[in-house]
DNA sequence: GCGATGGTATGACGGATGTCCAACTGTAGG
DNA sequence: CCTACAGTTGGACATCCGTCATACCATCGC
C-alpha cells in the first residue's frame, strides 16, 4: 500500500493549524524544542529518553514528519532528525521562536512543585 | 453544579502545551486570531459564523477559557470574550504575535476546507 | 550467511475530542 | 406575566489520538 502520508509534504501546503496540532503534545513539543538547535539528531532511544516504546517514538517522528515541521535523512542503519527551520520561519515567522522560549517555564527550576496541576 | 474547572486560571498555572492545544483547532485558532485585535467580542452567533451549533461555540470558548487564552466578561444577556493579551505575552514572548501574523497564506492556505466538517 | 541492532508496519485498546440535539437558566421588552 | 433571546448544561455518538506489543525489514559486523 503505497504510503504517500510519509512523504515530507511541502511547506506551502502546510497549515498552521497543522503545525500546531502536531506540536500541541507534550513529547513532540520538546522533540521539536530538542531540534531547534539546528543540528541532527538520531532516533535512538538513546537521546530520546521519555520511556516510551521505540514504535511509539517512530510515531511521533512520523507526526512531525508529515505536519511539515521535520526532515529525516537515513544513514544507513540510522536515521537522524532536523528541523526545517528556514522553511519553517519563511513560512510562519516566529512561531518557532516562540515555541522554543524557554521563558514560559518557570518550573524549569524547582521553584514550582510540578505534580500540583495533574496534567489532564 | 459549581464546575471549578469553569473558573479563568493563573497564568502561572497555564503550560505551553495547554495553549497549543486549545489553539490547535481550526475554529479555535479563528477565534484567537480575530480576538487579537484587542477588542471585546460577543459569543453571539452573528459575529462568529461558523456553521456551527450554539453549544459547539460555548464548547469552543469554554477550552480557550481553561487553557488561560480568553476572558469572559458578563454585561446583562450577552457575554463577551477578549484576549488575555498582556499576561500571554509575557508568559510566551510572541507566541499570540506569530499565532496571528498571517503569512499571506500563499498556495492554498485556510482554502483547504470544502466546509465539510470531515474533522473529529 | 548469520546474528545483532535501528527503525518501521500493523493491529488493538482506552481515553479524549468535536459535533449535534434537547432541555434548561436567566435577562430584556411589551 | 409571558414571550423572545443569549448562552449553558448534559448526554449521545462517531472519530481521532497516544500507547503498547508483536512481527517485520534493512543494515552492520563477524
Amino acid at each position: 500500500m503505497g504510503r504517500e502520508d510519509d512523504a515530507m509534504p511541502d511547506i506551502a501546503d502546510v497549515t498552521m493549524v497543522d503545525v500546531l496540532r502536531a506540536v500541541a503534545d507534550p513529547i513532540r513539543l520538546r522533540i521539536v524544542q530538542t531540534l531547534a538547535d539546528g543540528m541532527a539528531h538520531g532516533k535512538c532511544g538513546t537521546h530520546w529518553d521519555f520511556g516510551l516504546h521505540k514504535s511509539t517514538m517512530t510515531h511521533h517522528f512520523r507526526i512531525l514528519r508529515q505536519a511539515g515541521l521535520t526532515r529525516t535523512v537515513v544513514a544507513g542503519r540510522t536515521h537522524t532528525v532536523e528541523l526545517r527551520r528556514d522553511e519553517l520561519d519563511a513560512r510562519f515567522p516566529g512561531l518557532i521562536d516562540a515555541l522554543t522560549t524557554t521563558t514560559g517555564v518557570p518550573s524549569g527550576g524547582t521553584a514550582r512543585t510540578p505534580a500540583s496541576r495533574s496534567g489532564r
